[in-house]
DNA sequence: CTTGTTGCAAACTTTTTGCATACAC
DNA sequence: GTGTATGCAAAAAGTTTGCAACAAG
């Protein structure tokens, strides 16, 4: 279910590394499995993108992880949210932005389209005169359809 | 659950006393200062707590702000919500619970009514099954009348 | 008195930085 | 060759914990 030759995913591949180049930096192997990893993770805090790409070479560094993952978000390749109180989670951006939902209880990660936001971005829009960056929106909650429900894990 | 009566700011004054007692903990003047100034300074640090309860009593150390933070929020008296990257903000719970809105341009922090997401709200419970903690929700964004509208300010 | 609470220091976790070397272009 | 990136190690920043002394009830 990728559609792999669709516009965004295909152009957004080859063109990523024009970007690297246009702005004077340099494509390097580190780049593209930090990249990579991110995508084939979906959300992954920096730590889990580095074990995953300790996976195929081992001497890659955090602090690279780091610092790649910084790049690549100002290509805007790549977000972050804050999917648990102290954890940033990259995930790639793909061609369709969405949201997050974050069960409480069972800790799951839900995405969600970002039409679903539409009238809270329309209401803060006319309202409150501000525009939300809905990509980075996350909400926590709980999902009704949760193994424990409501009780036990009340802790954050 | 909530609101057992109408104004909650006046009756949990003088009821969080009780509660703690209840639960078999003690009242302290370090609670009642850290208390007070998460009050004052509406959306504050671990940190700023503590800067700011350091100005009545140098004594206090950081380490009884977390927690007696921890304390509050368990008792439902405070609640932390994450406004910056890398910084949960404590806000005292007064009685009208909010949401809040982060401007990625000037920084400011805005309160709005949990009224704003009920569409947002009934959405997620009816298309997503999942109930959403409103008071945690921080949406982030850009205020249009910003000063200098959508320009770089910070690195976030 | 009894037991929860605090201060202090040290341990931890996560992220950032300085620097010499390596490598993309 | 030139200058960006990387690896490594050490430093920061933020948060937690063990423990003895202290104090609220």
């Amino acid at each position: 279910m990728n559609a792999p030759d669709t516009d965004v995913a295909d152009g957004g591949l080859d063109d990523w590394r024009a970007q690297l180049r246009a702005r004077g930096l340099r494509l390097t192997p580190q780049r593209e499995l930090i990249l990579g990893a991110v995508e084939q993770l979906r959300h992954a805090t920096p730590d889990q993108v580095h074990a995953r790409v300790r996976e195929t070479s081992e001497a890659i560094n955090l602090s690279t992880v780091y610092r790649t993952l910084e790049v690549l978000e100002d290509l805007g390749l790549v977000r972050h949210a804050h999917l648990a109180d102290r954890a940033p989670t990259y995930h790639a951006v793909t061609g369709d932005p969405h949201f997050h939902l974050v069960c409480r209880n069972c800790g799951r990660t839900q995405s969600v389209a970002p039409e679903t936001v539409a009238p809270l971005q329309r209401a803060l829009h006319e309202q409150e005169g501000f525009e939300m960056d809905v990509g980075h929106l996350t909400v926590f909650g709980w999902c009704t359809t949760c193994p424990s429900d409501h009780e036990e894990h009340t802790h954050d």
